[in-house]
DNA sequence: ACAAAAGTGTTGTGCGTACACCCATGC
DNA sequence: GCATGGGTGTACGCACAACACTTTTGT
């Protein structure tokens, strides 16, 4: 390929990975103990170097991959952290990516032989360079797609109960929502197909299964989508002194 | 600064800058024919190199600084394209930012002189490399961006009127609304302020001038906000064959 | 029989949409 | 005096929030 652009500055492009999954009934992140200088040894997220002849949605799957094990999961483009100093190492420029798993047995797994570990939203320690402050635009970014496209297929194993979905939304909005409005307003979407079998685990009588209708939940996905739940108000609790 | 990053590949990382300006009455676009190899004479994006020794906001500044000779402008990131043969010059990757600003007769001297064209969004012609997909993004970013954040300010000068404001919404939206509903949402929000001074170029009664209340247009800006119009029905024609 | 979670309907209200006429002025 | 764009109020409907009791079943 001809170089008509000989003059420029070259730069290191850096692809990190904001990885969420559900589980428990908690959001929880993917992270990991850096193998490497400079900050070895501290917490860190997904991260590795884009190579010049993967694309970076290739490169984004390459590093979870070699990191982690999965493959084939939703990922999409968070933003682009540039600032100078960021990385001490070397001027980086960091293209940050949130991705959406179903956490199962076969992942915990994987992750773990590959030293990466499932820590709570709620206990995110101290992470390398900037990377709090690209989780913190990865949640606020997931939260404000919940209000406009369905999720849960990602996050969620292919039959899943009411309760779970409500939890999962709770959790991503850290707010208590009314079972009853939840309920109505997520099934009148027409999203859910309801089965004939009950998950027994959590309760004596058990909840029906259900499963996303794919073609709705993809037309839904592209099209966009609105679905906004206000705050179950609670009571106000008085401090008496 | 010690290099810990020897064996990676670097990138060439290319700034793109949509820009957005308002116009006699209609949404534009700063455009430029290239100058040089590749796809010189075709209509580009304003575009640079980011360089070493700037961070990302900084290089896009400079970039259209350098070409329209326009500083102190509203810029935000849109997206990175890394596809790796977006640019058939050399592989490059294209982090674009998209600007809004307030068109007046300085920059329009100030963009001629530079080559620069104003093109209404209505027309964009054919664009070099990926560019047609940037600014569609850009554009559908800036609609989404109507519902959430007042928009304006960066748009429109100083003082406006309220018609002003509406087609303006009228053009980034591509439909209809409904001038007392229009007023009436806009008002409540107490973004805006009445002068007591009329424009009298547009109508022989003139429309009173307003000012966006700057603390509070950052606020909203910053915390978010809730617009939404819907489109103005518009009576159905029958088509008689 | 009781504990624990699942399931189920109705009512009120606030927001958003639709809609038509008068006003001020320049020509 | 008329044409042009600016300005104003109300009524209706719907979507959303609030809210409490019954059902199932494992122990």
């Amino acid at each position: 390929m001809a170089k008509f652009y000989k003059e420029y500055d070259k730069h290191l492009v850096a692809l990190d990975c904001i990885i969420f999954g559900f589980d428990e009934g908690e959001l929880k992140l993917l992270l990991l103990k850096r193998k490497f200088e400079p900050a070895k040894g501290e917490w860190s997220l997904m991260g590795g170097f884009l190579k010049s002849d993967e694309s970076l949605d290739e490169g984004a799957r390459r590093v979870l991959h070699q990191l982690t094990g999965l493959s084939d999961i939703y990922m999409e483009q968070l933003h682009v952290f540039g600032e100078l100093n960021r990385d001490p190492g070397e001027r980086t420029i960091s293209i940050a990516f949130y991705a959406l798993i179903k956490v199962d047995e076969n992942d915990r797994k994987l992750a773990e032989t590959h030293g990466a570990h499932w820590v709570s939203v709620n206990q995110i320690p101290q992470l390398i360079f900037d990377h709090n402050q690209m989780v913190d635009k990865a949640l606020r970014t997931l939260r404000s797609r919940t209000e406009r496209k369905p999720i849960g297929f990602e996050l969620l194993p292919e039959k899943f109960t009411l309760p779970q979905l409500q939890s999962l939304y709770e959790a991503i909005n850290q707010e208590q929502l009314d079972k009853r409005n939840f309920r109505k307003r997520i099934l009148e979407t027409g999203l859910l197909e309801k089965l004939d079998e009950k998950e027994k685990g959590a309760s004596k009588k058990g909840a029906y299964y259900y499963m996303f209708n794919k073609e709705k939940y993809l037309m839904y996905a592209e099209m966009g989508f609105h679905f906004q739940m206000k705050v179950k108000k609670s009571p106000l609790i008085k401090i008496t002194t």
